[in-house]
DNA sequence: AGCTTTATTGCAATCATTTGCATTAGCCAA
DNA sequence: TTGGCTAATGCAAATGATTGCAATAAAGCT
């Protein structure tokens, strides 16, 4: 073991030790080839050993940048959440790693907004390099003039045809249309469209949903889409109603996993066997998914290559690279409650 | 409307646009008394008209300053999660909320960390003045030794008899006591105790629910004391273990809600029924112990206030004065599924 | 050997702000 | 008027890194 030394704090220091000047130090430790290997290998090593870490706030300060990138939550707790709240969490937790692999910082924003423009004045635009959002909202529009203010920006949501920003989504329509099919192979010919399709995501859902009947020749019942908001208390009312109306289905396909279970927990204490009389698919595969009973077939959106690939967009901006769009695979994560076993 | 002038981004084009030097506006902006009052609100005014932004890089380099407090989630995926993950979106959104009034930024740890003591040579510890844990994990000691490096810090969790470092939590105790007093009041006597004691909070609850059995006369049968995981699937397996053994009981006292949630789903599907026969009463209030059906009584932390009290602790140490622990109350939040309608 | 070229390193300016100390201006008293 | 005092402001150093340009040394070429 080499004797541990006292931590060097600058680069001065470091310099003296190896008996060069500041400016080789920066540059061995930058990896600028015009430093002869074996010095920057020697400081390299002599940064190690006396423990030396480059003082990033002087760094940021000189080189004019950050190194955070901020987080903004567009979840708009009263009524229009984008899914569940697990999902937040799990693209938090993507996002940090992807960017702690780059060296960036992940700063949250405080407090969901209701303007997105108010951003341009706060903390969040000048302490940041970037910035994510999750999810669209309804703020479709003042994202795209956001984006006018040349901040490199990314978004996590729909691709939605006039917008001038660059989103990373899962294919909504891919997860409609296997969340559709599936019930479809088990047979069921009436399946429930439970999901506000005002809403970006929801619509394309819808689409694929669509897709998948018309590929089976299925025509299409429109009392059976149903605009229920991802807050789940009102799927059980909207699946009491169904039934009070004797319109009769055999299969549900859910926006979240939340209106499923919400949706289940009507089905049965109204008598009816999930998945025997009523086979129903989820989406988002929160933690509960899997534990519940009966256990629920979900689509499930690739969270962590979804954070890997904001954070690259939003590299590739921040370097001055223009980016396009990315849209994620989905995948059907098949399990009892769907009918399947 | 004044005329909106092109922004101005250094303080020295401020001063030349005020008359005076660049350190009479730095004193102004600062509130310094040094300055007279009249040419500090003067330029005061100036700045807000030519919409100057400090340039807070610049600022914290030369305060040796971060404004920025790290979060660090002692989450553990594999068995020991504090609870459940809405529990620490909650908690970062307090966190982050109480921050941005102190115009601090929240920098979020990007995974969970084996060793708390890897933080000290990570940007997390030199890039941020001061770190907020949340949970303790099973990571006391290495708390303990890392308040030793006089970084400032503060912990949500239990007060632990040896502990050094500063803690902020829900009365666990309390907790314990009004789940375990309220499923006794509904005269339910066998009541099954569900979290693994060998963790600081459970334990505390467990505490607790022995308290409420004392005070009611009744016996405590530590074949109901069930240490299970926070994790749920482990929950009706042991649900299941006692049916099978014929260990009769009316009540459950579960350490989380998922806890309950899946204890539940093993009861119905034993056939019993909840709350007829098996009273639950869960843990953390998730958004789903509303909506699930039967839906759920449950102990509710009050998240924001912790999140608040968090950051008013570490601000004081912050600052240089000492602080002291705090505990929280926590009230019980009473639905369907407890019984009691 | 003398000259040119190349590889490596060092000097010094720079980034935007804060702050100890010096300076100036204004005022009052002698 | 002049000296002394105070209130207000300015000068310049300092914070720790990066980088264009200059300088040096080594090597190659004739």
């Amino acid at each position: 073991m080499a004797k541990s030394s006292p931590r060097l704090t600058k680069m001065e220091e470091l310099a003296k030790v190896a008996g060069v000047s500041v400016s080789t130090v920066s540059r061995a430790l930058a990896g600028n080839p015009l430093i002869n290997a074996k010095t920057r290998a020697r400081i390299v090593d002599l940064a190690a050993k006396h423990n030396y870490q480059i003082n990033e706030n002087a760094r940021n300060f000189r080189l004019q940048k950050t190194n955070v990138i901020a987080v903004v939550l567009m979840l708009d707790v009263k009524s229009e959440q984008h899914t569940s709240d697990m999902f937040f969490l799990e693209m938090l937790g993507a996002i940090a790693d992807a960017l702690s692999v780059q060296n960036y910082d992940l700063l949250l924003a405080n407090s969901p907004m209701t303007n997105v423009l108010d951003i341009h004045n706060s903390r969040i635009f000048r302490q940041s390099d970037g910035i994510v959002f999750i999810g669209q909202g309804n703020q479709h529009k003042q994202l795209n003039e956001f984006s006018d203010l040349d901040k490199p920006m990314v978004v996590w949501g729909s691709n939605l045809p006039d917008r001038r920003y660059c989103t990373v989504g899962a294919d909504n329509v891919v997860g409609g249309y296997l969340a559709t099919k599936h019930l479809l192979n088990l047979g069921r010919k009436h399946i429930v469209f439970m999901g506000d399709i005002n809403m970006p995501e929801p619509k394309q859902r819808f689409e694929g949903y669509l897709k998948a009947l018309k590929e089976k020749g299925v025509k299409f019942d429109k009392r059976l889409q149903i605009d229920v908001p991802f807050e789940m208390s009102h799927a059980s009312e909207a699946i009491n109603d169904l039934l009070q109306q004797k319109i009769s289905f055999d299969g549900a396909v859910c926006c979240s996993d939340l209106i499923a279970l919400s949706a289940i927990a009507a089905l049965t204490e109204s008598g009816l066997r999930v998945p025997e009389d009523v086979a129903v698919v989820g989406y988002d595969d929160i933690a509960l998914a899997g534990y519940s009973s009966p256990s629920l077939t979900t689509v499930r959106q690739n969270i962590v290559q979804g954070g890997r690939i904001l954070v690259q967009k939003l590299m590739a901006q921040i370097n001055g690279d223009t980016v396009t769009d990315s849209v994620l695979k989905t995948e059907l994560i098949v399990r009892r409650s769907s009918g399947a076993w």
